[in-house]
DNA sequence: ATGAAAGCGCTAACAG
DNA sequence: CTGTTAGCGCTTTCAT
């Protein structure tokens, strides 16, 4: 059985060379004499040695790594729906480039602030991607506006910092219309809550559908809840027993959507017939509703892919030629609608 | 603004001590002055100093980070319905012990087996956390074998190491049995991969099932699939045609489940009158489902949170009181049984 | 072409 | 009680 760690050191010894001369030989220094070379590598792969990352970090000042941060807040976190395809798109970019992949969990508001200081600054990671926050998170700002080499993964306002966004407004707004275009005149919103610019950008996009089409926007027709099934469900019942009229419902996501189209099944509305639904993520349960979700689909692993991206090139010190990529949404037309 | 980079040594030089002082002062060694103490952390917190973790590591010789790795395969990896609940559990622990997370893809069974030593011997992670892949993987044999701290989630053929398990062959059993508690006497059985073990263990409670209720095993009634939807769709369609006769199916995840659902609804055969469904996971879109899928509930967050004190535990060398943990599983009835 | 030496930031053994 | 020193594993001048 060989050592367990095997060192830079090692291998000099027993090629009977320094450890500088290991060194260069190892990274394909053309100084080293391509005999001695030879004799290193081969000693290195009998012995099976694997470099040490922290010692070659420690010197290097970097640490080949990229930390994802998002909010552990009830509404986000691990259980999004579209969280692992974003993961999975991100990983497979720090694979090709040989990065790892730090998980964080960022702290909530009430936490020290510092907490976000210690992520910046103690070296485990060389850049970060973020995933939105409600819009109110004051740590966020923070990280934001350090300088330290981010990726934000949704509309910031400044134009000075790296995102990769969704195309939000442009998608609410295509759900809108879709709904319009089947002859529907009092269409509802459902939204999250208003403090995360996703909320405020679906409505956006809602508003301005209605506005384009003639229809007048009211206040009255928008219900906030928190983005659950549950919440879902809930504002289809306020709804019912409001006794206000309505010919369809566009969710800013697809779980309120899910949970308002199974209240109001379960009330004797019929979708599409008496209400057409309209949802916003195009997860999986979407497609096996009956009648299946209409709904908006946005390509989150090619998000976590373009983020990745950005990050590396940024790392590598490129000249970004696009500070913010914008990715376009995504009718998904089914039966609900 | 303060320097980016506040290190132990501009501490030390401000508070006018040696760096072995302020090292000391910082982590509280009661050897230090009271007073010399205090001004040192005056100074690291005016300075805003955060120790760098890689200097730390290096020194310390543990990178205090646990890797999760799990296979890239088709049908597992980050699609996985509850690889984030998972992943909640493990993160909840880590974050207490102020430990990181590294996720690790890991190679296919073709790549380089030396990929898997890397994540052993670059001292990344201090221990690692494995999700069950395909008994075939050979790759997976090395890690657990090398005597690195690893826990394992699934069952593993040897009983020396640690593993957080689900009760797989239990909870098919008591899926199977509830099925034949309700008068059920020809069930098929839709299984997954049979060279995962997760495939062989359901199977097994299936046939236990059958066996203790004197009803024949009867290989024509196992169809084996991919653990998609689509193969659920697959495998009703082929069983309807065979023309075989069946009153119930029990499959060995939900999505095929689902799949198999809903095919067995387009053909007109209506759930659970003709037949009754039973799944297994209890994924979400099993409770929105009409009617709702009966399944078996596994509390994959729990799982996660074992599998990380346990590991904590192995890392501060303390003795496991138990190696191998055993998750029940818990039979969740909803209408299609 | 190679080696000696310094140093990344930190901690700990040892001296004083 | 505090400072000096050494060293974790690696890379990179600077000599030779």
């Amino acid at each position: 059985m060989s050592k367990i760690h095997v060192t830079l050191k090692d291998i000099a010894r027993v090629a009977g060379v320094s450890t500088a001369t290991a060194s260069l030989a190892l990274s394909g220094d053309p100084r080293v004499n391509v005999k001695t070379k030879r004799a290193v590598e081969e000693v290195a792969k009998r012995l099976n040695y694997v470099p040490n990352e922290i010692g070659r970090s420690l010197r290097a000042k970097k640490a080949e790594t990229i930390a994802f941060i998002f909010p552990n807040t009830p509404h986000f976190a691990f259980s999004h729906p579209y969280f692992s395809q974003l993961l999975e798109g991100i990983s497979e970019i720090l694979v090709e480039n040989s990065f790892h992949l730090m998980l964080s969990v960022s702290p909530s508001e009430t936490d020290e602030a510092a907490a976000y200081d210690k992520i910046l600054r103690n070296r485990r990671a060389d850049g970060i991607i973020l995933w939105p926050a409600s819009i109110r998170d004051r740590n966020i700002l923070k990280i934001v506006e350090s300088g330290f080499p981010v990726v934000y993964l949704g509309r910031w306002h400044h134009d000075e910092i790296a995102t990769v966004e969704r195309e939000d407004v442009g998608g609410a707004y295509m759900a809108t219309e879709h709904l319009i275009k089947q002859g529907r005149k009092r269409i509802v919103h459902l939204t999250g809550p208003l403090d995360y610019q996703v909320s405020i950008d679906r409505l956006e996009g809602y508003k301005r559908a209605l506005q384009d089409n003639q229809l007048l926007f009211d206040p009255g027709m928008v219900i906030e809840k928190d983005f659950s099934m549950e919440g879902g469900a809930e504002a289809a019942k306020e709804l019912l027993e409001s006794g206000r009229s309505f010919d369809a419902l566009f969710a800013a996501n697809d779980r309120m959507a899910i949970g308002a189209m199974k209240a109001l099944a379960d009330s004797g509305i019929s979708v599409p017939q008496d209400a057409a639904i309209v949802g916003y993520d195009n997860i999986e349960m979407a497609s096996m509703m009956s009648p299946g979700l209409t709904t908006i689909d946005q390509p989150m692993k090619e998000i976590g892919k373009l983020a990745a991206l950005k990050l590396m090139a940024m790392l590598n010190g490129e000249e970004l030629q696009e500070l913010q990529t914008k990715v376009p949404a995504q009718l998904i037309i089914r039966g609900s609608s």
